[in-house]
Formats: structure tokens, C-alpha cells, sequence
DNA sequence: CTGTTAGCGCCTTCAC
DNA sequence: GTGAAGGCGCTAACAG
């Protein structure tokens, strides 16, 4: 049996009340009694329970990522990965733990949407239903969105400039005199495939080109598929004389594709990424890309959480960070 | 302010004995007092205080997955984060939570080790120490370590075998006639570090091959580090016709100095990784590695871990999971 | 199947 | 600077 706090008090003859400030406020008791108290404790091996301590002060002091189950798992996944890293740090900063968890721990046998776990607040990343933050919301539970935007009031959604981005790569392309560019999407979320895709669209007017279907492919977004798909579109009589990609992975697919075709890089066929993902300096030649702020978003995400955790009531709104080209050398 | 169990059994005008067991223990209430209780508890908002409930039933269902703060960030580490994401799984199925943490979390005031945090048990990832260890177990936490191997009674161990898999990598080499084999090490945990680098001498000793330290060179493992690395063994007049990376990161590096340098691979040189991360297939050429079963290592701590807080008394051991050499197209 | 009762271990007033 | 007492919200016996 673990020693309490009472056996501790028993021990060094101090009250409960003096034995627990010793540990979660020592600058209220005496530097002697402070020294006797933690002596008495190394004795027992005492640890104030944390438990306990969540329960009287509620809170937890820990918060929650939540993804969704059928989502390509996050630390795993090279965009997510850099963004619950530095969600990871921002907490750590600030006192706050990290608990990681899917969709399939907020709902009870009643089906309800709740929080079985121990947290003060939650960040929904990626694919999340308005249904779910409302039900979170009416239990006072704070959360923010993480890569999404949802239209719920006094909702905090931290996303970046998808179609910005997509704008920014596709002109990019059509400034370097290509007309015949095709689109390799991953199925995200619809948050972010349209934003993208209307980025593709819109540059493509831009240069009064119409849209060809066959220049338009939307693949489950692994490198394996991607190389599939994009071997096809190079083997066409016509080809595309470029690729934008909707991430990094099915960019490097494609580069594996025109490389394994016997094509010149960028003379043959141009390959553009997004995202900036570890992934695109590790290849050769280094993939040219949208670079994604993933340290702000996560940052950002956690620090909003935490402010609305500790009292403020967030406005509605949605934090886009900024996005910047990276060009390397598959443009 | 948040409803509380009496609340709903007021609500509904049963007990709050009859409330808690509808939510914790559906089975054992009849299904028309289920759905009163629901409903009521659906009126008013109310959920489950996760803490009361862990408080009481002195259990938490949640585990920590620990690591050394200075360590490179798990989640972005290659080798680490299909470990975790397959902890973060085995979990699940098993309904357990997985909690993230660095050795810092682990720290009260008066210096002593302690859990300031809510979890049954804990996963010691990496670099660790017998201390730590220890004062943990004194304090009835369950521990498993992965990815080292210390020296503690009753302690259970996950790791690979380290030794094996340079053997089985420096072998490969050594068959296929190379002599001048290279080694770039990172600079890994010491359980990790010696293991390999044995492996490397003893398969050099086996061909009657003495150590050539120009050709044993330590670094970060980064892919930049390599790349800068490998560039200068080989540009040595008598370079290594292969060399032998200490993981995929560092092999992906070596790979880009090769590329760079106008060399042709294998012909020219032969490069072999360590671990069979994500990035060996993603590159051009492929990644000839060792393939380390990341998912069975994070399976098998998870399990074993679980095992533990559900009552076992784990043996002294240490489990080594096999690796297997991959052949692709570097050798 | 449901109700009653007794804590779980700690923090936080409020006194002294 | 320290002590006494109350209660956080829930579950687990034990009855009925």
C-alpha cells in the first residue's frame, strides 16, 4: 500500500495541511519543516497522489489531442508529426501535459460525445464534426481546431493559407511558362482538398487554360499510389510538363515515378510539393514545395487552448499562418 | 458549473449508485432504467467526472510513454514514432490512454523521482537510467524500458537485436566482396551505440579485416551530418567501396553525398542503413537495410507493461525482437 | 436490479 | 507558519 499524505504528517509530526503545502506550494512553509517533511517522505516513499490532488483543485493540468480513428495516424504522419511536436513543447512550457488520443475516447455507451479521460481542454486535429465540438462546448470542455474550420461560434480554428499556398505553387509553375499542369490530390479532409484544389483551378484560369480531367487525379495520398498514379499520366502521348502535388509524400511518389521513367528533372517533367515536410531534402533532387508554418500552427493551437483554459473566452474565429514557396530543384 | 451524478439521479429519480453503474457498467442495469438515466443525464449535460472515477477506482487506465527530454523529439524521430504510434494502438485495443511525457514530468520539487502525473504504468523510451527506474518501482509504478536494456531485478527490457542486425548488415557486405566497409555511427544510446559498432568489428575481424579508423567516423544523426560525413570519406584517395550507416536517417544522407559526388551505387559504393524507417523505400535508389519490427516492439512493451498493471510479476528479461536484412537497391 | 453507506487522498478555507 | 475540518464526484461493497 502506498503511503498518504496522513502517514507522512504521522511520521514528521506535522499536520496533512503543512505536508501538503510542503509540495504543491513550499514557499509557504518554514525551510525546517519544508526539510523534515520531504525527509519523512523519502522515508515512505511518498508521492502526493495526482490523482487526488486533480480532484480537489479541478483540473488536471493535462490536455488532449484528439484525431480522428480513421485518420492516417498522426505521429506517423509527416505533417501532423511536426505540428503535436511542437504542441508537445508549447504545453511542456507551459505546465501542461499531453494526452493523445482518437475520436473513439470521447464517445460513451449512450453514444454521447464526452471526455472519459483527464483533461482541461481539448485540440481536435484534423477531419472533426461540428456536432462533436458543440457537445465538448456544452460540457465547458475548451477545444480548439487544429488544420480545420468549422462553423461553430466562439470556436478558436487554427489552420494555414491552403489555397494561398496552392496559389502560390501553381503560379509559380505557369510563371515558368507551363500550361500543361496536372493535379495529384490526396484525399484530406474537405477542408483542406478543396482549398487546394481551387488554388489549382484558379491559376490555371489565371493563364486562360481550361481544366483537363485527365490532368486531374485524387489518390489515397501514399507515395505508392502516388507513383502509380502519376507513371500513368506520364505515359500519356501528351503528358503534363507538370505535377503540382497536394503534399510532400505524393510529390516524392511522383519524383519516383519520372525518375524510374528515365525523365529529366526539372527540364522534363517540373514536380511541386506542399506541405515542406522533413521528406523534401531527403530526396534527390530536393523537392520544391509550399513550406507549411507547422511549429506556429502547433503553437498557436496550444496556446490558444491554454488561454481559454486559464479564463478568456475566445472569439470565433480562424488563425491562418502564413505560407511561403520553397523552391529547391524539381521547378 | 458542471452537473454531478446526484444531479442526474434527482433528475431521474433513481439512485446515484443506479447513475454511476448505467454509465460504468451498462450491463448491469435494466434497459428501461438505462435510457431514464440517459435521458436525464443528456438534459443536463452531464458526463462522467473522469477523475472522481479514477480516484475512487484507484486506477487510471492511462500510460505513460516517457522519454529522455534531450532525446530527439520521438514523434519526429523515424524510429521512435512507429514504435509509439504501435504502443498508442496496443493501447487502445487494450483501453488504456497513452500519455506523452519527457524524464522532466517526472520530477517533484525536492529532487526525487515521482509521477506527477496521472498514469498506471510507464514506458521508459531510450536513453534512461537504473536510478529513475527504480524510485519508480518503490513507488509501485510499473515500468517497462524500451529500446534499452538496464540492469534491474524484475525489470522487462524491449529491444532489438542490435548486435545481430550489424552483423547481418556487415556480413551482406562482406560477401559481396567488400573490403574497404565504412561505418558512420550516430550517436545513439550506449545499449544501441555498442551493439552495432561490435557488430561491425566482428564481422571486419571475421574476413581478417583490421579497423581502418579513418573509415569509423560518430556523428549526430542527422542527414546533413552524413552528407557531410560521407562527402569526405569519399573523397579519400583509397575510399570505402561501402559503407555501413548506423540508421535509415544517416544512410539517406550518405546517399545524397554519393549521388552528389557523381558516384554510381552500388558499383561505386555500396550504403546499407539500420531499421527500415519510412524514408529507405521513399528514396531513389531504395534503401538496402536492416529491418528492425518497430511494430512488435511497441506491441510487446505495451503489452507486457499491461500485464503488469493488471497484476503480473514480470521476470528479470530482456526481449529482443529479430531483425532481417532488406535487399533493395543501394547494395 | 437497485439503494445505502462509506470512504478514495488531497487542498483549502478558516482559525490560531 | 501551522492545524482542523469539510468536501471534491464517484464507486464498491453490502443489503434488500
Amino acid at each position: 500500500m502506498a503511503a498518504t499524505i496522513l502517514d507522512v504528517a504521522d511520521l514528521c509530526g506535522y499536520s496533512k495541511a503543512t505536508v501538503s503545502r510542503a509540495f504543491a506550494s513550499p514557499d509557504q512553509v518554514a525551510e525546517k519543516t519544508r526539510q523534515r517533511v520531504y525527509e519523512a517522505a523519502r522515508a515512505l516513499n511518498y508521492t502526493p497522489d495526482a490523482i487526488a490532488r486533480a480532484m480537489v483543485r479541478g483540473r488536471t493540468d493535462n490536455i488532449g489531442f484528439v484525431i480522428y480513428e480513421k485518420q492516417y495516424p498522426v505521429v506517423l504522419n509527416p505533417f501532423y508529426s511536426p505540428i503535436f511536436e511542437s504542441v508537445l513543447q508549447t504545453c511542456a512550457r507551459k505546465g501542461y501535459s499531453l494526452f493523445i488520443s482518437s475520436d473513439r475516447d470521447l464517445r460513451l455507451p449512450n453514444g454521447q460525445t464526452c471526455v472519459k479521460k483527464q483533461m482541461d481542454g481539448i485540440i481536435l486535429a484534423g477531419q472533426s464534426d461540428a456536432q462533436m465540438v458543440m457537445d465538448l462546448r456544452r460540457q465547458n470542455m475548451p477545444v480548439v481546431v487544429l488544420n480545420n474550420a468549422i462553423d461553430v461560434d466562439d470556436l478558436t480554428c487554427v489552420t494555414t493559407d491552403q489555397y494561398g499556398g496552392a496559389l502560390l505553387a501553381m503560379r509559380h509553375l505557369t510563371e515558368r511558362g507551363h500550361r500543361k499542369i496536372a493535379i495529384i490530390a490526396g484525399a484530406f479532409s474537405p477542408h483542406v482538398c478543396t482549398s487546394r484544389y481551387n488554388g489549382y483551378c484558379d491559376a490555371l484560369r489565371e493563364i486562360g487554360q481550361t481544366i483537363d480531367l485527365r490532368f486531374v487525379q485524387t489518390i489515397e495520398p501514399t507515395a505508392e499510389q502516388a507513383t502509380q498514379c502519376a507513371s500513368m499520366m506520364l505515359s500519356l502521348p501528351d503528358r503534363p510538363t507538370a505535377i503540382f502535388c497536394t503534399n510532400d509524400t505524393i510529390a516524392v511518389g511522383t519524383l519516383k515515378a519520372a525518375l524510374r521513367a528515365g525523365l529529366r528533372i526539372p527540364q522534363d517533367v517540373a514536380i511541386i510539393g506542399f506541405d515542406d515536410s522533413e521528406i523534401s531534402h531527403l530526396v534527390e533532387p530536393e523537392l520544391t514545395t509550399v513550406r507549411v508554418d507547422k511549429a506556429a500552427m502547433g503553437c498557436i493551437a496550444a496556446e490558444q487552448l491554454i488561454a481559454q483554459i486559464e479564463g478568456e473566452t475566445p472569439p470565433k474565429q480562424v488563425i491562418q499562418t502564413p505560407v511561403e514557396l520553397v523552391i529547391r530543384q524539381t521547378t
